[in-house]
DNA sequence: CGGTAATCGAGACGGTACGTCGTGTCTTGAG
DNA sequence: CTCAAGACACGACGTACCGTCTCGATTACCG
């Protein structure tokens, strides 16, 4: 589980490294932002709960922020060893695409994931390093399965071959993201299905 | 220029207050964001800078988001005086959007407006009350001019009719949001060219 | 009470400063001192026992060590008020020595005053700064009440025209001294009036 | 060269000890103390000076200040290989007394000597067990000197017979530690002869 | 048109957390 | 076994800001 190594002047020895100071500390830092978000959530208060001292942060994590996103990867991997490696594929893509939309929908409005999602997200918008990571870690990995069902399904002849699965997946995740992040409106399974609807038909009228 | 007003116990008499200082304020704020960034900028150093007292900052706003949120509002006002109450409307919907979405890409794109802008997104991502008066009343406006001018493209016989133009809007503004926010692909006048194309049409096949 | 004024970058104005959190401090850093030493005597532990936050003190003292310099001053400065602006003078110069010298051996013997002394002393001992300000305020005022007695003595026709009061005085509290801080025999009375005998026939005019 | 043991559960065995390694820490320990001074002298810093692991030292003491009495008991033991065992005895007291004074006043005068001597002097006022070896190895030997040389000067008949030779000697040393210590005065040749005029007419046997 | 009640600049205050440094202990691998 | 190296839990450092709280000194309304 690589970690953002700390910038600072000397790298440490990590062959010697606590992997129980490690866990506790991943565990304390989901814990506290679960609890009293990312804003109240300190290095100080992880440490204290981790039973760490806080040098053993310091020297492996450059801020709070890594270290979420480094425990929050961690929660992921366990996460995606048991499933998901590919989108479904039962040959009709807009159910498909509904599917994958309505869970993406369903997860999104988890309370549980909600407050460290929200705090990662917000963090990578403000910070290049920590959304550069946050991006290549998590979210690429997902939208390339996107792209993959796009291309079978452009195989199958359902998709225009002329089309950029890469920039086409955006018209689902990019609403939804957008939904969700700014909370302009609900996102509800309607919304995921009339998205789909609309992405993969276009709204311009036939002639 | 509405403030978010504070809500501590007594509310102070606004008819007294200091335009000058308002000012200062605004400008101090906008300029060290600008300069360090939000993460680093402080409520001290923005008295500082206006040569206010802290409390003049207190006593008129609850947080520093709030004060940049107002100082960007009061700069986003001044801006819309000049111009733009409605998009374009040339009666070609694709060219029309992709001017605007040009336009957008490279407002987005501005060093200028960068820092600010994705601080108070990331704040209102955080911060459902900051994120609900940001998204009223500098988001929705925006959007709702989107929504105009589909629905005169529908009138116009140029969108399906039982498309709805809120939702719409959203596969145009969702993706470009998203690549600005998270940073997964350069932001270019041919991926908003490519984007009208995708969304007006759609990404099936045609039988 | 004049303070060590720190010299950070902005003096604070002291005309504003809070004379409850000033005694406060003294009183907490004299009780801790009292009551685990010096060393482990710490700047946190003062400011929470006082009550007060460590700004406060750092924003008046460079140090723990001068915080309990003025204590100690303040101390000092209450218990002179009532009393002893000079040595006794009953015409008995020898006697008069022995009174004052068995009274400074008591005084050094009480375990009250040995530790925050001691400290003082050795922090004064390696901190040149510290060092001038202790014996400016403390150490001198009382080394020229023995030089007063002896010019007393002098004009009696005790002492020596041509002993130097200022020298001749060091011949008292430099043993005595020696032994305390050195701890290299027992301070007793007997030893303070053997030392006065050897010391003053040095210095005494001969028939 | 004996070590302040450290006290720890279990004694290692010294036969195995580095010799190399010992050196090197005395070497380290003192440069140190004479570039940043005791205070900013850390066992951390000793340590990579000497290229040794923190362990070694705290394996064989129990404190830095003990690590630099040691350092310089060593010093000191190399220094008395070649000389003074005793002090002068010309025949004449006074004289013998101004020439050590005076050299003592030279050697606390030095700036080589003074940062290691004040630092174990003031570690030595505070800490008793530390103090008490300091005085035990270093300062009760050389005032043994003076002592002997007093008893031959009443041999001599040159010094009442009832003086006691171990307290007349701190009417030499005890002044002209004072000054030294506390820095009062400036330690002058002119003061030595000063106080040495002064003592001794008070100790010295009358026609 | 002077009294008075507010806001204003300034900044001290009690706090919380920061990120760093050093302590003394413990572990690892080489000799 | 000792040693160099250095990770660890811990505690304190001195600094930066927080948000609250006095302080005069304007300043603008009101009687």
């Amino acid at each position: 589980m690589a970690e953002t190594t700390a910038a600072s002047g000397r790298t440490p020895d990590s062959t010697r490294r606590s992997e129980r100071s490690r866990r506790a500390i991943f565990d304390a830092a989901l814990a506290l932002v679960g609890e009293v978000g990312f804003a109240r959530t300190t290095v100080e208060g992880i440490a204290a709960r981790a039973g760490v001292g806080k040098q053993t942060i310091y020297r492996w994590w450059p801020s709070k922020a890594a270290v979420l996103l480094d425990a929050y990867l961690d929660l992921a991997a366990g996460a995606a060893e048991d499933g998901e490696a590919a989108l479904p594929d039962t040959g009709d893509l807009a159910a498909d695409l509904r599917t994958v939309l309505r869970a993406t929908v369903d997860e999104l409005n988890d309370p549980r994931y909600e407050a460290p999602t929200r705090a990662l997200t917000a963090e990578g918008v403000v910070d290049p390093v920590l959304g550069a990571r946050f991006v290549e870690r998590l979210l690429e990995p997902q939208l390339e399965l996107y792209a993959r069902r796009l291309r079978a399904a452009q195989d199958a002849g359902d998709v225009r071959p002329d089309v950029d699965p890469r920039v086409a997946l955006e018209l689902f995740v990019g609403p939804l993201t957008h939904r969700w992040l700014l909370r302009t409106r609900p996102l509800t399974h309607a919304y995921a299905d009339e998205l789909v609807g609309y992405a993969l038909h276009g709204i311009a009228a036939r002639p």
